[in-house]
DNA sequence: CGGCGGCGATACCCTTGCGGTATGGATCGG
DNA sequence: CCGATCCATACCGCAAGGGTATCGCCGCCG
């Protein structure tokens, strides 16, 4: 059987998103008649059907629901592989870093640092993303590598190096009733207001980043759980208190899988570098910290590290 | 920019395989003219030059070889998909599971036992392929999960479950002046000739399955470092040595990243609930063995458990 | 030094097949 | 029963892919 072209396959993706074959085609800038000869025609070429058409919409057949799947990620490799080798061929090469705000914990001085050192290091464009898109980028080939976080982000099909584990701590209004205590669980926050985070199920109100929850969360509307790093920019009206059986998180290292570039490897070897050097402490905060609502590490001592 | 077309690409790894445009073009089963327009027409529409050309050859340039390894990815994940869709159209619907003789080190059965009890249970078809096919039959969408070996085998780009940990045994011939040791290290086999396995480097002579290399031992012509698991198809004139710092290899069950499949799942679910339930024994052996030359798994415990 | 051979590029032509428009046919709602 | 909606079919024109013939360049060898 001979190859099915992206064209075919971008073309199904659509339908099988739109169930509509009138939108589908005006979202493919094309007239409905050739996308529906084209579909049947994969169909007749593949052998399966896809799409049941019952004259008054459109449903998927199971192979439909594996093509959508297995289509999307592989449109997202040949849009990587194209993007990548642009990249790789423009006259000053450099390595797109790419996390979310506050997304390094601290972590990104010290490996941009040792990285310039590495005879193989090519200059840096850090790139600061908006929430839920730090792992589409690097899918997508815009980005060489990518701090993420497990297990909040899709790691599959990327190569990974755990840099650092996080606690969770509770963030609260000064006001809060829980906002002395030097500890809390879980349990404590039952029937409190949580954010819900784009993408992820849920049902509190939903923030688009960090500065608006913690605006919600300084009018009282919130309280949110989140790792430990946030206490980096905490505004002065709240506190973060730990939560002693909140989620771990981990933040990683991602770049594409089996990734050839030295750049990324140097990368790789300054960050590993880094922490291992670092090895003990778990997060790292700025030496004069000076605010009354950063809790010292030590409170976390009173729970053993569950990992 | 618009869509790289998957006959591009592969027109293009073909080049930047054979590094000649007129074997490629016999290859791809096409005339030299129009795959050379066809590689400068996609040369212009990235913007970048993949291929240097100087009248006597062709060389890849850095992008070329960036779009070379991204582009032989995005392939297999177009040719995965469609195989996965007609897969999952077929009338009877089975599972494939993949592995290389003995690969499963005694776990299969158990696995399927526990699988077919299982109400999202398939039929299932075992294929035994050769070595080194594994991970490749699993990446084009010909198996649904395989069993594979970690550090041997490729798992970039699975999702996989750790199953079993295997120590390593030196099988030498009875006739060989260590084989009545009772444990060697690493160091006592300097000097020996080891086989090569297809793919990956090494100076022995190449062995492509485990039977011929059993003759081959057998006649004196090399020994070999194997996972324990090979004790279960010793031939008589051969016997099984620990070797205590061996590598150690894990059995992983490994599966498409981010699959949907809930056959996949349950297969997933019975492994993973079979090797948990046999906790603590570290490799399954036949109740009745009976011959003298398997070593006894006692043996091992002369060494502490590296992991 | 000149001819030859190998290799990629160019020129030109033909055919395929993709995409557009017009229209048919089925089904549901009122 | 009519109209609206939506997918399929019919038909057409043109862009683009593929083939053949040939050129230009370069290294090799007589």
């Amino acid at each position: 059987m001979d190859r099915v072209e992206t064209r075919e396959l971008a073309y199904f993706v659509a339908v099988a998103e739109e169930l509509h074959f009138g939108r589908a085609a005006g979202r493919l800038g094309m007239a409905q008649p050739p996308l529906s000869r084209a579909i049947r025609q994969l169909e007749r070429r593949l052998g399966v059907e896809l799409l049941i058409r019952n004259s008054r919409g459109v449903r998927l057949t199971e192979a439909g629901e594996v093509l959508l799947h297995e289509g999307r990620k592989a449109l997202d490799a040949v849009e990587a592989a194209v993007r990548r080798a642009q990249r790789a061929g423009e006259p000053e090469r450099k390595l797109v870093v790419v996390m979310k705000p506050n997304g390094d914990a601290g972590l990104l001085g010290g490996i941009l640092q040792a990285y310039q050192g590495d005879p193989e290091a090519l200059p840096v464009e850090v790139e600061i993303c908006r929430i839920g898109e730090q792992a589409g980028l690097l899918r997508e080939g815009r980005a060489d590598v990518a701090l993420l976080h497990d297990p909040y982000d899709d790691l599959s099909g990327f190569d990974t190096e755990e840099l650092l584990t996080q606690r969770s701590v509770a963030v609260l209004p000064r006001t809060h009733g829980l906002a002395r205590r030097r500890s809390l669980h879980m349990a404590d926050l039952a029937g409190e207001t949580m954010p819900r985070w784009p993408g992820l199920p849920g049902d509190g109100p939903e923030v688009r980043d960090t500065a608006q929850m913690m605006q919600l969360i300084a009018l009282g509307r919130m309280v949110a759980v989140m790792p430990e790093a946030v206490r980096r920019n905490l505004r002065e009206e709240l506190v973060a208190i730990p939560v002693l059986d909140g989620q771990i998180t981990t933040v990683v290292l991602a770049w594409p899988e089996r990734s050839r570039s030295r750049a990324v490897a140097a990368f790789v070897r300054a960050a590993v570098g880094l922490v291992q050097a670092e090895e003990g402490t778990t997060i790292a905060f700025p030496a004069a910290v000076g605010h009354e609502n950063l809790v010292p590490a030590s409170d976390f001592e009173v729970a053993p590290h569950p990992l």
